[in-house]
DNA sequence: TTTTATTTTGTAATAATTACAAATATGGCA
DNA sequence: TGCCATATTTGTAATTATTACAAAATAAAA
Protein backbone atom coordinates (compact mmCIF):
# COMPACT_ATOMS: atom_id res chain seq x y z
CA UNK A 1 0.00 0.00 0.00
CA UNK A 2 1.58 3.47 -1.19
CA UNK A 3 2.81 5.17 2.24
CA UNK A 4 1.29 8.60 1.10
CA UNK A 5 -1.97 7.36 0.33
CA UNK A 6 -2.08 5.31 3.82
CA UNK A 7 -1.55 8.79 5.36
CA UNK A 8 -4.03 10.71 3.76
CA UNK A 9 -6.66 8.12 5.16
CA UNK A 10 -5.15 8.47 8.83
CA UNK A 11 -4.95 12.49 8.55
CA UNK A 12 -8.67 12.34 8.48
CA UNK A 13 -9.23 9.96 11.77
CA UNK A 14 -10.64 6.98 9.45
CA UNK A 15 -8.83 3.55 9.65
CA UNK A 16 -6.84 2.13 6.83
CA UNK A 17 -8.80 -0.25 4.41
CA UNK A 18 -8.18 -1.81 1.20
CA UNK A 19 -11.43 -0.44 -0.32
CA UNK A 20 -10.55 3.16 0.98
CA UNK A 21 -6.75 2.60 -0.28
CA UNK A 22 -8.20 1.79 -3.59
CA UNK A 23 -10.36 4.74 -3.69
CA UNK A 24 -8.15 7.09 -3.25
CA UNK A 25 -5.55 5.37 -4.68
CA UNK A 26 -7.44 5.74 -8.37
CA UNK A 27 -8.42 9.17 -7.69
CA UNK A 28 -5.04 9.93 -7.40
CA UNK A 29 -3.99 12.03 -10.49
CA UNK A 30 -7.05 11.28 -12.17
CA UNK A 31 -8.58 14.23 -14.25
CA UNK A 32 -11.18 12.82 -15.58
CA UNK A 33 -13.40 13.59 -12.87
CA UNK A 34 -15.41 10.35 -12.55
CA UNK A 35 -19.17 8.91 -11.43
CA UNK A 36 -19.44 7.10 -8.68
CA UNK A 37 -20.73 4.57 -10.70
CA UNK A 38 -16.88 4.38 -12.94
CA UNK A 39 -15.33 4.10 -9.83
CA UNK A 40 -17.13 1.53 -8.45
CA UNK A 41 -16.94 -0.21 -12.24
CA UNK A 42 -12.89 0.28 -12.19
CA UNK A 43 -12.25 -1.21 -8.54
CA UNK A 44 -14.04 -3.94 -9.54
CA UNK A 45 -11.50 -5.70 -11.41
CA UNK A 46 -8.78 -5.86 -8.69
CA UNK A 47 -11.33 -6.24 -6.33
CA UNK A 48 -14.25 -7.83 -7.07
CA UNK A 49 -16.21 -8.04 -4.24
CA UNK A 50 -16.37 -4.06 -2.94
CA UNK A 51 -20.12 -2.51 -2.90
CA UNK A 52 -21.39 0.29 -4.64
CA UNK A 53 -22.21 1.42 -0.53
CA UNK A 54 -18.82 1.57 0.39
CA UNK A 55 -17.77 3.75 -2.66
CA UNK A 56 -20.73 6.34 -2.12
CA UNK A 57 -19.66 6.06 1.96
CA UNK A 58 -16.12 6.53 1.13
CA UNK A 59 -16.53 9.33 -1.15
CA UNK A 60 -18.45 11.45 0.91
CA UNK A 61 -16.19 11.24 3.95
CA UNK A 62 -13.36 12.23 1.81
CA UNK A 63 -15.65 15.13 0.31
CA UNK A 64 -16.54 16.29 3.97
CA UNK A 65 -12.74 15.92 5.41
CA UNK A 66 -11.89 18.39 2.53
CA UNK A 67 -9.41 15.65 0.61
CA UNK A 68 -11.34 15.64 -2.66
CA UNK A 69 -14.41 17.82 -4.07
CA UNK A 70 -17.98 16.88 -5.78
CA UNK A 71 -18.69 18.44 -8.89
CA UNK A 72 -21.99 19.43 -10.30
CA UNK A 73 -21.86 20.44 -13.72
CA UNK A 74 -23.01 16.80 -14.73
CA UNK A 75 -27.03 17.19 -14.21
CA UNK A 76 -27.21 13.81 -14.25
CA UNK A 77 -25.13 12.53 -11.19
CA UNK A 78 -22.16 13.76 -8.78
CA UNK A 79 -18.59 13.85 -10.08
CA UNK A 80 -15.68 13.43 -8.49
CA UNK A 81 -12.60 15.69 -7.92
CA UNK A 82 -9.02 15.10 -6.54
CA UNK A 83 -8.09 18.78 -7.24
CA UNK A 84 -8.89 20.71 -4.45
CA UNK A 85 -7.54 23.83 -5.61
CA UNK A 86 -9.73 26.47 -7.25
CA UNK A 87 -10.27 25.71 -10.34
CA UNK A 88 -13.47 25.51 -13.44
CA UNK A 89 -14.54 22.97 -15.38
CA UNK A 90 -15.84 22.19 -18.80
CA UNK A 91 -18.57 20.03 -19.50
CA UNK A 92 -19.19 18.34 -23.01
CA UNK A 93 -22.98 18.42 -23.56
CA UNK A 94 -22.43 15.40 -26.33
CA UNK A 95 -20.10 12.99 -24.79
CA UNK A 96 -20.27 13.99 -20.76
CA UNK A 97 -16.24 14.37 -20.34
CA UNK A 98 -15.53 16.68 -17.96
CA UNK A 99 -12.52 19.32 -18.60
CA UNK A 100 -10.42 21.08 -16.06
CA UNK A 101 -10.43 24.94 -16.48
CA UNK A 102 -7.60 27.34 -14.89
CA UNK A 103 -9.05 29.68 -12.86
CA UNK A 104 -7.99 32.84 -14.51
CA UNK A 105 -6.10 31.99 -17.81
CA UNK A 106 -6.75 31.27 -20.81
CA UNK A 107 -10.12 31.71 -20.18
CA UNK A 108 -9.69 35.48 -18.59
CA UNK A 109 -12.38 34.84 -15.72
CA UNK A 110 -11.33 37.30 -12.88
CA UNK A 111 -12.76 37.17 -9.76
CA UNK A 112 -12.07 40.37 -7.32
CA UNK A 113 -10.64 38.59 -4.40
CA UNK A 114 -11.37 41.30 -1.96
CA UNK A 115 -15.27 40.98 -2.52
CA UNK A 116 -15.42 37.44 -2.23
CA UNK A 117 -16.59 36.57 1.06
CA UNK A 118 -19.68 39.15 0.55
CA UNK A 119 -22.68 39.53 -1.98
CA UNK A 120 -25.93 41.26 -1.09
CA UNK A 121 -25.59 40.42 2.66
CA UNK A 122 -25.12 36.47 1.91
CA UNK A 123 -21.43 34.55 2.91
CA UNK A 124 -20.31 33.16 0.22
CA UNK A 125 -18.44 29.20 0.78
CA UNK A 126 -17.45 28.29 -2.97
CA UNK A 127 -17.48 29.62 -6.36
CA UNK A 128 -18.13 27.99 -9.38
CA UNK A 129 -17.56 28.46 -13.00
CA UNK A 130 -19.12 25.74 -15.08
CA UNK A 131 -18.51 25.91 -18.62
CA UNK A 132 -20.70 24.34 -21.15
CA UNK A 133 -20.22 23.03 -24.61
CA UNK A 134 -18.97 20.67 -27.35
CA UNK A 135 -15.42 18.96 -26.73
CA UNK A 136 -12.43 19.72 -28.97
CA UNK A 137 -13.22 15.82 -29.98
CA UNK A 138 -16.67 15.98 -30.32
CA UNK A 139 -16.25 18.89 -32.17
CA UNK A 140 -13.70 17.12 -35.03
CA UNK A 141 -16.11 14.26 -35.29
CA UNK A 142 -18.53 16.70 -37.34
CA UNK B 1 -56.10 34.43 -20.18
CA UNK B 2 -53.43 37.06 -20.41
CA UNK B 3 -52.99 37.32 -24.49
CA UNK B 4 -48.56 38.27 -23.82
CA UNK B 5 -48.47 34.62 -22.74
CA UNK B 6 -50.81 33.09 -25.09
CA UNK B 7 -48.75 34.82 -27.75
CA UNK B 8 -45.16 33.29 -26.05
CA UNK B 9 -46.71 29.31 -26.33
CA UNK B 10 -47.86 30.22 -29.89
CA UNK B 11 -44.52 31.29 -30.53
CA UNK B 12 -42.82 28.20 -29.90
CA UNK B 13 -45.55 26.27 -32.10
CA UNK B 14 -47.08 24.48 -29.56
CA UNK B 15 -50.77 24.43 -28.68
CA UNK B 16 -52.17 26.47 -26.50
CA UNK B 17 -53.54 24.45 -23.33
CA UNK B 18 -54.74 25.50 -19.87
CA UNK B 19 -51.53 23.78 -18.17
CA UNK B 20 -49.05 25.64 -20.42
CA UNK B 21 -50.88 28.86 -19.44
CA UNK B 22 -51.04 28.06 -15.99
CA UNK B 23 -46.95 27.28 -15.50
CA UNK B 24 -45.57 29.86 -17.65
CA UNK B 25 -47.82 32.89 -16.01
CA UNK B 26 -46.46 31.18 -12.89
CA UNK B 27 -43.15 31.76 -13.41
CA UNK B 28 -43.31 34.99 -14.83
CA UNK B 29 -41.31 37.40 -12.80
CA UNK B 30 -40.82 34.44 -10.31
CA UNK B 31 -37.51 34.90 -8.88
CA UNK B 32 -37.48 31.82 -6.46
CA UNK B 33 -36.44 29.51 -8.72
CA UNK B 34 -38.69 26.39 -8.25
CA UNK B 35 -38.20 23.28 -8.89
CA UNK B 36 -40.65 21.03 -11.15
CA UNK B 37 -42.42 19.82 -7.78
CA UNK B 38 -42.91 23.64 -6.63
CA UNK B 39 -44.37 24.45 -9.49
CA UNK B 40 -46.78 21.08 -9.87
CA UNK B 41 -47.83 21.68 -5.93
CA UNK B 42 -48.84 25.38 -6.58
CA UNK B 43 -50.72 25.03 -9.76
CA UNK B 44 -52.59 22.04 -8.35
CA UNK B 45 -54.47 24.64 -5.71
CA UNK B 46 -56.29 26.35 -9.06
CA UNK B 47 -55.89 23.45 -11.30
CA UNK B 48 -56.44 20.05 -9.10
CA UNK B 49 -55.82 17.44 -11.99
CA UNK B 50 -52.51 18.66 -13.17
CA UNK B 51 -50.36 16.31 -14.01
CA UNK B 52 -46.54 15.92 -12.74
CA UNK B 53 -45.64 14.49 -16.17
CA UNK B 54 -47.29 17.45 -17.79
CA UNK B 55 -45.29 19.92 -15.22
CA UNK B 56 -42.42 17.94 -16.42
CA UNK B 57 -42.79 17.81 -20.18
CA UNK B 58 -44.06 21.33 -20.79
CA UNK B 59 -41.18 22.95 -18.61
CA UNK B 60 -38.60 20.64 -21.02
CA UNK B 61 -40.60 21.85 -24.04
CA UNK B 62 -39.88 25.46 -22.44
CA UNK B 63 -36.14 25.19 -22.07
CA UNK B 64 -35.87 23.55 -25.16
CA UNK B 65 -37.24 26.87 -26.86
CA UNK B 66 -35.34 29.23 -24.82
CA UNK B 67 -37.94 30.74 -23.24
CA UNK B 68 -36.65 29.57 -19.57
CA UNK B 69 -33.80 28.19 -18.16
CA UNK B 70 -32.98 25.16 -15.93
CA UNK B 71 -30.54 25.98 -13.17
CA UNK B 72 -28.46 22.92 -11.76
CA UNK B 73 -27.14 24.94 -8.52
CA UNK B 74 -29.48 22.87 -6.10
CA UNK B 75 -27.75 19.61 -5.89
CA UNK B 76 -30.61 17.32 -5.51
CA UNK B 77 -32.87 19.22 -8.11
CA UNK B 78 -33.07 21.02 -11.31
CA UNK B 79 -34.81 24.22 -10.52
CA UNK B 80 -36.02 26.42 -13.19
CA UNK B 81 -35.92 30.41 -14.02
CA UNK B 82 -38.23 32.55 -16.38
CA UNK B 83 -34.80 35.04 -16.63
CA UNK B 84 -32.61 34.56 -19.90
CA UNK B 85 -30.62 37.16 -19.40
CA UNK B 86 -27.06 36.67 -18.40
CA UNK B 87 -27.26 36.39 -14.58
CA UNK B 88 -25.37 34.13 -12.13
CA UNK B 89 -27.05 32.61 -9.14
CA UNK B 90 -26.44 32.16 -5.22
CA UNK B 91 -27.44 28.94 -3.12
CA UNK B 92 -28.13 29.02 0.00
CA UNK B 93 -26.55 25.57 1.79
CA UNK B 94 -29.02 25.62 4.44
CA UNK B 95 -32.20 26.41 3.56
CA UNK B 96 -31.51 25.69 -0.62
CA UNK B 97 -32.90 29.05 -1.12
CA UNK B 98 -31.49 30.39 -4.88
CA UNK B 99 -30.83 34.15 -5.50
CA UNK B 100 -30.37 35.34 -8.61
CA UNK B 101 -26.49 37.46 -9.14
CA UNK B 102 -25.62 40.00 -11.40
CA UNK B 103 -23.62 39.32 -13.93
CA UNK B 104 -20.27 41.63 -13.24
CA UNK B 105 -21.65 43.79 -10.37
CA UNK B 106 -21.72 43.74 -7.11
CA UNK B 107 -19.44 40.69 -7.48
CA UNK B 108 -16.34 42.22 -9.49
CA UNK B 109 -16.83 38.71 -11.57
CA UNK B 110 -15.55 39.89 -15.31
CA UNK B 111 -15.48 37.62 -17.97
CA UNK B 112 -13.53 39.14 -21.25
CA UNK B 113 -16.14 38.76 -23.79
CA UNK B 114 -13.38 38.60 -26.11
CA UNK B 115 -12.45 34.66 -25.53
CA UNK B 116 -15.87 33.40 -24.29
CA UNK B 117 -16.39 31.21 -27.27
CA UNK B 118 -13.01 29.15 -27.25
CA UNK B 119 -11.50 27.37 -24.47
CA UNK B 120 -8.70 24.98 -24.96
CA UNK B 121 -10.03 24.21 -28.58
CA UNK B 122 -13.82 23.53 -26.88
CA UNK B 123 -16.53 25.32 -28.16
CA UNK B 124 -18.61 27.39 -25.68
CA UNK B 125 -22.25 27.88 -25.28
CA UNK B 126 -22.94 28.39 -21.95
CA UNK B 127 -21.07 29.95 -18.66
CA UNK B 128 -22.62 29.81 -15.18
CA UNK B 129 -20.98 31.19 -12.07
CA UNK B 130 -22.58 29.29 -8.63
CA UNK B 131 -21.92 30.80 -5.60
CA UNK B 132 -22.73 29.03 -2.37
CA UNK B 133 -22.94 29.44 1.25
CA UNK B 134 -25.39 30.91 4.21
CA UNK B 135 -27.87 33.10 2.72
CA UNK B 136 -28.59 36.65 4.09
CA UNK B 137 -31.58 35.11 6.15
CA UNK B 138 -29.52 31.93 7.77
CA UNK B 139 -27.27 34.21 8.42
CA UNK B 140 -29.04 36.15 10.99
CA UNK B 141 -30.67 33.44 12.54
CA UNK B 142 -27.65 32.21 13.93
C1' DT C 1 -4.92 -12.65 21.28
C1' DT C 2 -9.01 -10.47 22.76
C1' DT C 3 -12.12 -6.94 22.42
C1' DT C 4 -14.77 -3.23 20.70
C1' DA C 5 -15.90 0.16 17.67
C1' DT C 6 -15.74 0.97 12.85
C1' DT C 7 -16.46 -0.54 8.32
C1' DT C 8 -18.21 -3.28 4.62
C1' DT C 9 -21.79 -5.67 2.34
C1' DG C 10 -26.15 -6.77 0.40
C1' DT C 11 -30.41 -5.30 0.16
C1' DA C 12 -34.21 -2.29 0.60
C1' DA C 13 -36.03 2.46 0.54
C1' DT C 14 -36.29 7.06 -1.32
C1' DA C 15 -36.37 10.77 -4.63
C1' DA C 16 -36.09 12.79 -9.10
C1' DT C 17 -36.91 12.07 -13.65
C1' DT C 18 -38.43 9.69 -17.84
C1' DA C 19 -41.26 6.32 -20.62
C1' DC C 20 -45.55 4.79 -22.20
C1' DA C 21 -50.23 4.17 -23.77
C1' DA C 22 -54.98 5.23 -23.26
C1' DA C 23 -58.11 9.13 -22.81
C1' DT C 24 -58.86 13.88 -23.92
C1' DA C 25 -58.57 18.45 -25.97
C1' DT C 26 -56.83 21.76 -29.51
C1' DG C 27 -56.89 24.04 -33.93
C1' DG C 28 -57.65 23.75 -38.81
C1' DC C 29 -61.10 23.13 -42.02
C1' DA C 30 -65.61 21.84 -44.12
C1' DT D 1 -70.61 25.40 -35.87
C1' DG D 2 -69.16 20.54 -36.00
C1' DC D 3 -65.73 17.03 -37.43
C1' DC D 4 -61.27 15.13 -37.50
C1' DA D 5 -56.34 14.45 -37.31
C1' DT D 6 -52.89 15.34 -34.35
C1' DA D 7 -50.95 17.04 -30.15
C1' DT D 8 -51.41 16.91 -25.33
C1' DT D 9 -52.64 15.32 -20.78
C1' DT D 10 -53.06 11.89 -17.46
C1' DG D 11 -52.06 8.02 -14.53
C1' DT D 12 -49.07 4.72 -13.88
C1' DA D 13 -44.92 2.16 -14.34
C1' DA D 14 -39.92 2.11 -15.17
C1' DT D 15 -35.44 3.96 -14.57
C1' DT D 16 -31.53 6.09 -12.31
C1' DA D 17 -28.92 8.07 -8.69
C1' DT D 18 -28.50 8.17 -4.01
C1' DT D 19 -29.31 7.03 0.90
C1' DA D 20 -30.78 4.00 4.85
C1' DC D 21 -30.22 -0.05 7.45
C1' DA D 22 -28.69 -4.12 9.91
C1' DA D 23 -25.98 -8.22 9.99
C1' DA D 24 -21.30 -9.93 9.12
C1' DA D 25 -16.49 -8.85 8.81
C1' DT D 26 -12.39 -6.29 10.00
C1' DA D 27 -8.97 -2.78 11.92
C1' DA D 28 -6.59 -1.25 15.63
C1' DA D 29 -5.99 -0.66 20.55
C1' DA D 30 -5.09 -3.05 24.79
MN1 LIG E 1 -11.37 19.44 -11.81
MN1 LIG F 1 -31.99 33.42 -11.96
ZN1 LIG G 1 -17.35 15.73 -26.22
ZN1 LIG H 1 -30.72 30.35 3.71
Amino acid sequence: MAPNITKKIKEIALRVTPQRHAILKFLEGNVTHPSAENIHHKLLKKMPNISFTTVYNTLSKLVEAGKIQEVYIDPNKKRFDPRIDPHHHFYCKVCGKVFDVGYDAPFSVIINPLNTKKLDGHQVDEIQIYIKGLCKDCRSKR
